[in-house]
DNA sequence: GCATATTTGTCCGTATGTATA
DNA sequence: CTATACATACGGACAAATATG
């Protein structure tokens, strides 16, 4: 019977209980995937097979699956021979995360002039309940709602593309990034300022001015990347 | 002892010598990989575990950690309680992936004028090879090496964003546009008539007329996408 | 629609190799 | 260098789901 060392597995075994039916493999990763979005497993922990398979009463193959489908989110790293550790980011990491926002984002924003009128209809009324549920969040004083807001403002943004692939990808972006806000001194109130700036591109897109919005949240963009990489730095 | 019925699970046999030293896991995806990108398994076939493993002598643990490589490159389908199939292309999936390479390829040159120099001219030089062995490959009547180059070509346009993310979410569509040209009824002459777009691109590449090339290359994959639509119909 | 056979999902025990204290 | 801990990989087992007759 190994020894627990750091103290936050036992707590896994209150979550067995909330383990539904669908795949075993799926429902540990879920598990696992919300306390390391919610910044419950420090970034560089390692996570052991055996005593993460004990706590969830999962067998060691099937933890391996479900290794396997945070690794491919990166939220894990896989090390061969070594095991697996909470995804650590680095500066670099910044960076190129905002990078392929910047393309996937703008890009989004510059196809939506070729899609139907209906389809950037629902796109609109996404990103506008977004903006909305932020800035009523932030009129409560609900921190943590304001970056979900945040996070919902931005996939819509990627519904202008029409892509399922750019959906994807995008969620992927916001995973990791959430992993970033973490280590911010106050991840709280990191996403408020940037609500005005939610509200200029939802008056853009909503008056069809496509090429504009994507200019204004390059800028965006650019700075929220220099605000966090100067935490990082 | 199961009978084999189609008569491919047999030649794996002799692929079996070939793995190297790596993650067993790791090597047999890359012979399955092979296989499935170069056209030898016919989309919609189903893998079996069992018949699989004993030909490539694996156990089904690790024959399963394999398919979960795959079917994270989109190559494998994994349908729960039924089994892993290889990946089968619709029209929309067509559509979808070329929405996907608009925005990532057209993303990245015009992010190029953002990059340093010297970046910039190792990203040009990439496109220049690609080219250039795409025309010679075509002059030696090579149609497979046509496409490789072609590939490649797209591949070096990714550079211009500068980014790892973006390298990869390219190295994933293209490697799940390998299955859409086997479907072709001449794959080997597809890629022949891009010749001559992809070295006006690299005109405008070496010029640094990047939204040039960004334009030019948005109508390239519409043509190759309406081409490619109507096989699929 | 039912009974049967096949296949996957999951778990366990164990042996071997690798990394690290 | 040795010892220990751990990941890798194998093979067997059984239940559950699916496919087949």
């Amino acid at each position: 019977m190994p020894v627990t060392t750091n103290g936050w597995v036992e707590e896994l075994g209150a979550e067995r209980a909330a383990l539904g039916r669908a795949s075993t493999a799926r429902r540990v990763a879920d598990v696992l995937r919300t306390r390391i979005t919610e910044g419950r497993l420090a970034p560089g922990t390692r996570l052991s097979e055996e005593e993460i398979g004990a706590a969830l009463g999962v067998s060691r193959n099937t933890l391996r699956e479900a290794f396997r489908l945070l690794a491919h989110e990166r939220l894990l790293v896989h090390e061969f021979n070594r095991g697996v550790f909470v995804r650590k980011l680095e500066a670099d990491d910044v960076h190129d995360l905002y990078a392929f926002r910047r393309i996937l984002e703008c890009g989004a924003l510059r196809h939506a002039h070729a899609t139907d009128e209906s389809a950037r209809g629902t796109a609109v009324d996404a990103v506008r309940r977004a903006v909305e549920a932020g800035e009523s969040a932030a009129a409560a004083g609900n921190w943590v709602d304001v970056g979900t807001a945040n996070m919902a403002f931005h996939q819509a943004i990627a519904l202008f593309a029409q892509s399922p692939r750019v959906d994807e990808a995008m969620r992927h972006v916001l995973a990791e990034l959430r992993l970033v806000f973490h280590v911010m001194a106050a991840p709280q109130t990191f996403h408020e300022p940037y609500l005005n700036d939610n509200r200029r591109l939802l008056t853009h897109v909503a008056a069809g001015e496509f090429e504009a919005a994507a200019q204004s949240l390059a800028a965006y963009l650019d700075a929220a990347e220099s605000q966090l990489v100067t935490v990082f730095a």
